[in-house]
DNA sequence: TTGTAGGCGTTATCAT
DNA sequence: ATGATAACGCCTACAA
């Protein structure tokens, strides 16, 4: 049976309210007690009862990470992050793939609430629909706990934001591209989440203002799996057959290789024929060849932001409800300007 | 304040003991007063406190996953199936991502360890070292809690090791390549892990068996960060200065790319003039032209069988120490055999 | 089948 | 500064 603190108590020769004292240092305790107690908690390589101390103080200081696939690049990246930066705040983190079913996403959410996490996060856009009404299983949790987004908005109190200005990012490529003179750009994407249709404006917007047309037979949305970039070069092929095209702008890397491979399997040069821009900056821009240029959104600054925000929260300071960074256009070899 | 078992055992008039019962269904319960007492959880929307319970139950149905970079392609779809394993069972999982310092490696267990999870799982073989000593704190570990080993191997009670057969796969990989004619081969590695040194002997027991000779100077290591491909394609750089070679067997899909890169770059083609082979078939090996030759590791089939074994030995039940699959050579285009 | 009551290991409150 | 002791909310003998 493992050590309780009852049993240090006695040996130190002091109560448990001091030996508890000193666990927390919560009140002040004399130096002399307290290095007697520490000295018989390292001597006994005591470790209180966490279950115990979860109900003490009402905390295990854990933080539930929800996301739809940790195993997608972004939200990998994300993860490792989040959990460094809560780590070395003495927090640990709960994690929760909940995929992209709606219902299932409720269902995770609940079930990790009731683990008692001090706060959760939420990773991607995927979990803000453009819907109110689909989000409210957000603002129930937030009415328990502080909830975190990364890379989405929701007003809301005990809601705190943290994301990219997709729209802007992606308005500037698009500018960039279009502006270059390359004719017949066309986007594709494959998420409607807060952030995908965020991106999908910023293409549209910078299309009208340059042509004043509608850019929507310009745009195509690709719903196979992500990583699979032959479906996706395959989806490009059809796009190739009704649409001449001589630049892609993709709101995710994997996207944009998808069209190089089409490109390269049908002869066509790069960036000379093609231009290709990405976004996320994954270490897929450096995998293929020529290499991607593509959109950072600065995750590790995202991240860190949004641990500084949720420390401030805990402890009960004012904090920014929203906080957006800017993303920036990363310029490799897949387009000239 | 949240309602206890306490005031749902006096809204259904029975006991708190009774609906625990009900709860847990331990004991038998007659069904009027389980649906009287259901009727209540669900009017209410009861939810029992998670720290009491750990407490009673002596489990919080945690399972603690411990890896060196979560954000690994390898360990981030390692920890997508796990989770998703877990789920299925019931239990959510804790994680925590220690880099690669051995000293820190066991502070993280530890801490991990405080937070009373039913198991551990380590992914990934760099928490196995050559040396037993150093594999101590894992044993210490699994005095306390069974410890599942992904894709590491580890004798000692409470240890369960489920991994692929790296040895071998590397082995035939290397007998494909060097077999089929391919002159001075060289072989890349990033890993001095468990898994890491498997792989170079099954390439160093290739070369030997068809050359009779030492093949220490055709391997290399590479200690720079994983994902810079640039920084692996300037490796092979410095290594082609040296040593002629026309192919390339590598450890790691990114030490395959990077030596792809710098092919490319100087003019050579693959596969005419070097043909490549990487490991774990990850998407990078879909990224890249041509479509890269790589070893698949079936980490599904690993993750899946490490959650049955785990599910068998929480449950008492004897359970296989250690169960190893084959790996696989899945021929795409930067070789010809 | 059901209820009573004690225990789980801490923390927090109140004295001293 | 320190010690008793009452919560905390649940589980589980044991009793009925």
């Amino acid at each position: 049976m493992a050590l309780t603190i009852y049993d240090i108590s006695q040996k130190a020769g002091v109560s448990t309210a001091t030996v508890s004292r000193v666990l927390n240092d919560s009140a002040s305790v004399s130096p002399s007690t307290k290095k007697k107690v520490m000295d018989i908690i390292q001597k006994y390589d005591y470790i209180p009862n966490a279950f115990a101390r979860g109900m003490g103080l009402r905390s295990l200081q854990t933080i539930g990470i929800l996301c739809a696939d940790s195993s997608d690049l972004f939200a990998a990246k994300a993860i490792y992050y989040l959990e460094q930066e809560l780590q070395a705040n003495g927090y640990e983190a709960l994690l929760c793939c909940t995929g992209y079913n709606l219902g299932v996403k409720k269902n995770y959410l609940n079930l990790i609430l009731s683990k008692k996490v001090d706060s959760i996060i939420l990773v991607g856009s995927n979990f803000i629909a453009p819907s109110q009404l689909e989000n409210e299983y957000i603002a129930d949790a937030a009415d328990q706990v502080p909830v975190m987004l990364l890379n989405a908005s929701f007003s809301h109190p005990h809601v705190y934001s943290v994301l990219c200005d997709d729209y802007s990012a992606m308005y500037e490529a698009s500018c960039a591209m279009i502006g270059s003179g390359i004719e017949n750009v066309v986007y594709l994407y494959n998420s409607e989440s807060y952030s995908g249709l965020k991106k999908k404006k910023g293409f549209e917007d910078a299309w009208r203002e340059k042509f004043s047309s509608d850019p929507s037979d310009r745009i195509f949305y690709y719903d196979g799996a992500p990583d699979s970039i032959n479906d996706i070069s395959l989806f490009v092929e059809r796009i190739a057959k009704g649409t001449t095209f001589h630049g892609v702008i993709a709101a995710d890397d994997s996207l944009a290789i998808g069209a190089m491979k089409y490109a390269q399997r049908t002869g066509r040069s790069i960036p000379e024929d093609l231009s290709v821009i990405g976004y996320n900056n994954s270490v897929l821009t450096g995998c293929c060849s020529p290499e991607l240029t593509s959109v950072d959104n600065c995750l590790q600054r995202q991240t860190h932001q949004l641990v500084q925000t949720l420390l401030q929260v805990l402890s009960g300071e004012e904090a920014p409800n929203k906080v957006v960074f800017s993303g920036k256009l990363i310029r490799r070899n897949t387009t000239r300007f």
